[in-house]
DNA sequence: ATAAACCTGTGTGTTAGACACAGGTCAAGG
DNA sequence: CCTTGACCTGTGTCTAACACACAGGTTTAT
């Protein structure tokens, strides 16, 4: 079958089936008459495949060192079982960021609903944002203590 | 001043100072001597207003814009209330696909823990990762009903 | 003068595809 | 047989926000 079929087939673009063929996680036959690439049935496993460990997170990287197992036959369960383990890891401190993040916008709305606009100046862009805190930096060491409640985090 | 001074006094590092730079956010003279770029205090408040704005979560083309205002004496503020706004509604998103995922991802190491390791076959490479969800597909669709309790969302 | 240490600008790499595009292929119509 | 148009193909380039590599220039110490 040829890229769009397989693409449709799995509710996807050709443009996903052509990348991962370029990256070399599908190795289609070249038809010998028109030198178009001909997907096998188990180039489709494997796309779905691919879809489902990009689902669950697994980047292209990832999927690749489980295909080098599998490719030889070995079971990768073990490796896959490490790699969720780590991954669920990854995806509570993403999470955190997330909440950290969450706070400080709402924070700066809530700050920021008692404060005026103002014109930029000289070393001023925009008060408002200057206004809140920007990771520990020379900058911040030096600053004065100020009147204003601190939004970092 | 030069690039690396420049990095030292806002803790960040001279790469990201000339990525702003080659970008265009930051307009450095050219020591007439060297040639080298030679940063005033002006570009540093500048570099400092990025490293705020991107710490609130702002790209650096929503940076771009804010900058066309303020470049030409007009408050942005107005705007940054706006764009503030809508990047809380954005990291709302974002936060609930977070969730999905995290729930998504300890749903399948509880399921996994009652199954087996397995070899990979012809059109099965991990059943593990092959036994979860992967977006509505046309597969999907065909598939019979599973015993196998699905781990979407 | 010369060697070492430090600095500079620029080119390239990174994710996971999306988009553009010149050219090939195919069925219908003349 | 030829042509028009629709569809398809592979490849090159773009994305965000820097990080890294590297050849070559500069500064400092000897």
């Amino acid at each position: 079958m040829r890229v769009n079929q397989l693409a449709k087939n799995l509710n996807i673009t050709g443009d996903t089936v052509r990348f991962y063929t370029r990256i070399g996680l599908l190795s289609p036959a070249k038809s010998s008459v028109n030198g178009y690439k001909d997907y096998s049935d188990k180039d489709q496993s494997r796309m779905q495949f691919i879809l489902s460990a990009r689902n669950l997170g697994f980047s292209v990287d990832e999927i690749k060192v489980i295909f080098s197992r599998t490719d030889q036959g070995e079971s990768a369960c073990g490796l896959v079982r490490q790699m969720i383990q780590q991954k669920l890891e990854e995806t509570e401190k993403q999470f955190e960021e997330m909440v950290k993040l969450r706070r400080k916008l709402s924070n700066a709305v809530e700050d920021w609903s008692h404060k005026p606009d103002k014109a930029p100046t000289g070393n001023m862009i925009c008060h408002l944002i200057e206004g809140t805190y920007a990771e520990s930096s020379q900058l911040e060491a030096n600053r004065e203590a100020s009147m204003t409640p601190s939004l970092e985090d």
